[in-house]
RNA sequence: CGAGGUAUAGCGCAGUUUGGUAGCGCGCUUGGUUCGGGACCAAGAGGCCGUGAGUUCGAAUCUCGCUACCUCGACCA
């Protein structure tokens, strides 16, 4: 017993200290670790194994909706940076440069890309001639480099993985329509397989995208009340396209410049699981990303048969799920503990007493202490559905936490109280930037975005008072 | 980038006030006994005390510089 609280101390308390359990998860169950040079972080195999599950997950649909993966070089020539006026205010703050090959300077200075538009947009200059050129839908997975002044493991790091999307297309419609259509994308992709509910909506002209017309995003509550930006969408209309000029020869016979989108997710994804899905015990992972489905823990192992009925149902499993037995030298207790702070969502137990009811003792990381016999001949297929039980119930969760954590307010002292608790506001706002800045620097909460539900919640703005028809997500965010 | 704090074995820490050549717990290695919720015994390995200068017969300890990290603010996927 004594020895049991002390592992739990291992891992700070995700009530008492929410920041400190998040590190010590991160670093504990070997996601990452940090690298010699500020803000940067190794994503360990671990880490890595979810993100190429998460990768592999999302190509798939990028692919099923039209979309060719591509690779743009990581620098770009600093001048390209500075053609559209306003991205380049927005970057070039973070934007790290290569000035010197060895001892010689450049030059030109280059540009680590922060984000790949300005590359690709001159490179989509010299490829599209034709209406018959269009649309054009290029995917790009990447790694990025902004300078962050402040850094945090897969939330925000100086470098970063990421997939960023760029397409064009002939009429303004067919580009919000794609907009709008990854947006969607991304938020099945976090319900289906990352079991994280997602808010859906519009970000207001302060907070979105530098150069766009128009930035979507979906916003994930963590489980200390704080929203975490997780994937964005952006409709840029002609800006760029102009900016960089790409042009095409219509049916009409007039040169026009296309209309485009641009959209990513990161492995900030990865922080949005740690966060919305962990506990006490460390990690759990929602099923589809989880990089061990299932493990297999010999109980008494060095009693005859019992490794051996271990190895043959390892054997049976393995192909069909991600399975892994582990046969290292530890006591039972010892593993249980460790494979549940790696949230690993099914714990295969097999010992004399199993072996000799033809059965496994089978546990589930989402519900503490549910444990339940299983024949052996029917393992891979109630492990399966498990599975998927586990994933419903880990998203039904995750909705029920994040429902009971959001308070339609009315006025300030209500939109403070809330999201001082721990809660996002829900609340009628003027549009003003004025009213999005006062409540920043009182609340120190900002506007996350509008849903496309906009039935009111009031008629009046929950700053200036005035008239509002706005409806507006507010949140402390990452 | 502003304010505060920290830096000693893989991890967590003691030692610094009062200078005398480095210690504890966990982990790791080997052997043996164990194994149904973090087992036990025994024997081991492991440190230019963040870094550069200075004071001193002598520095983890005192002085100055630098760097990194943490917490809190302003900026961001």
């Amino acid at each position: 017993m004594a020895k049991e609280k002390e592992f739990v101390k291992e891992i700070a308390s995700i009530t008492e200290n929410f920041p400190q359990w998040y590190t010590d998860v991160v670093l504990k169950t070997e996601l990452a670790d940090y690298g010699p040079v500020k803000g940067t972080m190794v994503i360990r195999p671990y880490g890595y194994a979810i993100w190429e599950l998460i990768q592999r997950q999302m190509d798939e649909r990028f692919k099923a909706t039209g979309h060719e993966n591509a690779y743009f070089p990581m620098l770009i020539p600093y001048s390209y940076l500075t053609k559209e006026a306003e991205h380049v205010e927005g970057f070039a703050p973070e934007v790290a440069m290569v000035t010197k090959a060895g001892q010689n300077d450049l030059s030109e200075p280059l540009v680590i890309r922060p984000t790949s538009e300005t590359i690709i947009c001159e490179m989509y200059s010299r490829w599209v001639e034709s209406y018959r050129d269009l649309p054009l839908l290029i995917n790009q997975w990447a790694n990025v480099v902004r300078w962050e002044k402040t850094t945090r493991p897969f939330l925000r790091t100086s470098e970063f993985l990421w997939q960023e999307g760029h397409t064009l297309h002939a009429t303004a419609e067919e580009a919000q329509e794609e907009t709008l259509k990854i947006l969607y994308l991304y938020e099945e992709f976090a319900r289906n397989v990352l079991a994280i509910p997602m808010f859906m909506g519009r970000k207001s002209e302060k907070e979105k995208f530098a150069g766009a017309q128009a930035t979507y995003s979906i916003e994930a509550m963590m489980q200390d009340g704080k929203s975490l930006q997780s994937g964005t969408t952006h409709f840029f209309g002609t800006n760029f396209s102009a900016a960089f000029n790409i042009e095409y020869l219509d049916r009409d016979g007039k040169r026009k410049n296309p209309y485009q989108t641009s959209w990513g997710t990161s492995t900030r994804l990865i922080g949005a699981i740690i966060m919305a899905h962990g506990d006490s015990r460390g990690l759990c992972l929602p099923p589809r990303i989880a990089p061990i489905q299932a493990v297999i823990i010999p109980v008494a192992m060095h009693k005859a048969g019992v490794l051996e009925k271990c190895n043959e149902v390892y054997a049976a499993l393995k192909g069909k799920l991600r399975i892994k037995l582990d046969d290292r030298d530890y006591s039972p207790g010892w593993k249980f503990n460790e494979y549940e702070m790696k949230g690993v969502p099914v714990r295969i137990e097999i010992g004399p007493r199993d072996i000799e009811n033809g059965v496994a003792t089978v546990a589930r990381r989402d519900i503490e202490g549910a444990k339940i016999q299983v024949p052996l001949d029917d393992l891979c297929a109630q492990v399966e559905k498990l599975l998927d039980e586990i994933h419903d119930n880990m998203y039904n969760k995750a909705l029920a936490f994040r429902d009971s954590h959001v308070k339609t307010v009315g006025n300030m002292d209500e939109l403070k109280d809330a999201v001082d608790s721990g809660n996002f506001a829900l609340a009628m706002w003027c549009g003003d930037e004025e009213c999005e800045n006062k409540v920043k620097e009182l609340t120190n909460a900002s506007t996350r975005n509008m849903p496309f539900d906009q039935t009111p919640c009031g008629d009046k703005c929950v700053c200036c008072g005035k008239k509002a028809s706005k409806k507006i997500y507010f949140g402390k965010a990452y």
